[in-house]
DNA sequence: GTTGACCTTCCCACTGTGGGAAGGTGCAGC
DNA sequence: GCTGCACCTTCCCACAGTGGGAAGGTCAAC
């Protein structure tokens, strides 16, 4: 099949499937006589795989990661924990900053009036260097 | 001041100095004679309120618009409060997006029994096509 | 006058993704 | 046949920020 109908089929786009293949994360193609790229099922499932991890964040680099122990039928499932977990620590870290970001700019939202006048907390918030700043409890 | 005080003095680096400069987010920097930038006092809160806003996940260019803003001393409040909320928004959404990818990669990592067997739900699902995957209650 | 710590500009890299140009192909209708 | 349209190919550009580093100028201390 053509490029475009491996696209619609994994929900990758084309435009990244080339992209994909530029960086090694995927087996150059087959190309048929016009040099027309030409995929199969098989090609599909990889792509959807692909899809998903990357919907889940994985980075491109563990992506190929995921892939290759995919590929590997005799890996042990340690690994591919291991990768799970560290990117669940690191989305978990991510997380964290920024509950902490949101409960400051909730903070301060609430107590800016957001109308006409000029005075604004935020403002003042943000002009105050770290040192003079003051979390309250 | 020399870049690199105005750098150590507010938390942006040097280069980030430059970038910001470049981009017009900052106006071009004074010079002295041998062609250095030369800071003050006004422009290290400058680029410190830049370094806050940045911490608090403002890209540039809503950082410039709060500069502006700050700039303005007859600005309305609402505009803040507004890019404020707006970002609010954004952060909730993201965290969202992560807490439902967190609860399926903990799901996953759960069942996963992470030692030398090969055997790994985490990589059956990721290899399971969309229509075919569903979730349990 | 040499050394080392600055400064300047300029280009490159990263992560992923999309846009678009310039040119070749394949197929359907006339 | 020929035309038009929808594909395909490669190649370059852009985005948002940030860092690295080269090549060259400056300044101060010794």
């Amino acid at each position: 099949m053509n490029i475009s109908e491996a696209a619609d089929r994994s929900g990758v786009s084309a435009k990244m499937i080339r992209y994909y293949e530029s960086v090694a994360l995927l087996k150059p193609a087959a190309r048929r006589d016009n040099g027309y790229r030409d995929y199969g099922d098989a090609d599909v499932s990889v792509l959807q795989f692909i899809r998903r991890t990357r919907d889940l964040g994985f980075s491109l680099e563990e992506v190929g990661a995921l892939l290759t122990l995919w590929r590997d039928r005799k890996r042990p499932s340690r690994e591919v924990k291991r990768l799970a977990e560290a990117h669940i620590t690191d989305l978990e870290r991510r997380m964290k900053e920024t509950r902490a970001v949101l409960r400051t700019l909730r903070d301060l939202a609430q107590h800016c009036h957001g109308d006409e006048r000029s005075e604004c907390p935020i403002l003042d918030d943000l002009a105050t260097p770290p040192a003079t700043r003051r979390r309250k409890h």
